[in-house]
DNA sequence: AGGGCTATATATAAGTT
DNA sequence: TAACTTATATATAGCCC
């Protein structure tokens, strides 16, 4: 979908990884919400970047408004508390939480690295 | 992307539901697929039909055979076991498994209904 | 409930600013 | 870096089996 036909394997520059990483990853959040409109179920997404940046997008409840309730109830020593609260989640919090907040959540689409 | 431009809005129509369902289901596999494969990512993508069918995919630690393990060990009552061994794991049980085997994965997408 | 087909809408790889 | 542009590759809606 570009210029030119893109070679399925491992984009080795690290920079063009990170572009296409974010075109991507746009992408998949877009699909993601529209699949969840059409077919009328809810999707929450969680992007983590390479860098540890989450990016998340839901339909219906707020992962974000869960993961930000969260961290306010357990942890205490929220020293790199970043401006939407959810940097530095690590993925096993992530997963115990939503593990717990289960019910709200019909359908769910997490990705992490 | 068709013969028509779709509004953004629930699939009134049930069959034409669940045939939308199922493209972009396959839709946004591929996509999580190119996603790992170009930026050297885990991805573990689980898709849990609305009939509670559940489709997966993979990139290295195989989820499915986690998911097999797990089914073997700790559940007796496998009444309706089918043939990938995976069609009935309630979501609870599916996050309560991937948390335990979190380190496998680097990335996942979880997606259920 | 799927599996092709084809026209069209969308996503995105490079190029550009 | 990070937008913006544009040519091209890809996804998919509607249709027919």
């Amino acid at each position: 979908m570009g210029r030119k036909k893109v070679e399925m394997k491992r984009i080795e520059n690290k920079s063009s990884r990170q572009v296409t990483f974010s075109k991507r990853r746009s992408g998949l959040i877009k699909k993601a919400r529209e699949i969840s409109v059409l077919c009328d179920l809810q999707v929450a997404l969680l992007v983590f970047s390479p860098h540890g940046r989450l990016y998340d997008f839901s339909a219906g409840d707020s992962v974000t408004n869960i993961l930000k309730r969260y961290r306010n109830q357990n942890d205490a020593n929220d020293a790199e508390s970043s401006n939407d609260g959810l940097t530095g989640v690590s993925p096993a919090a992530l997963l115990q939480i939503i593990q717990s907040a289960g019910m709200l959540l019909k359908i769910q689409l997490i990705m992490y690295s």
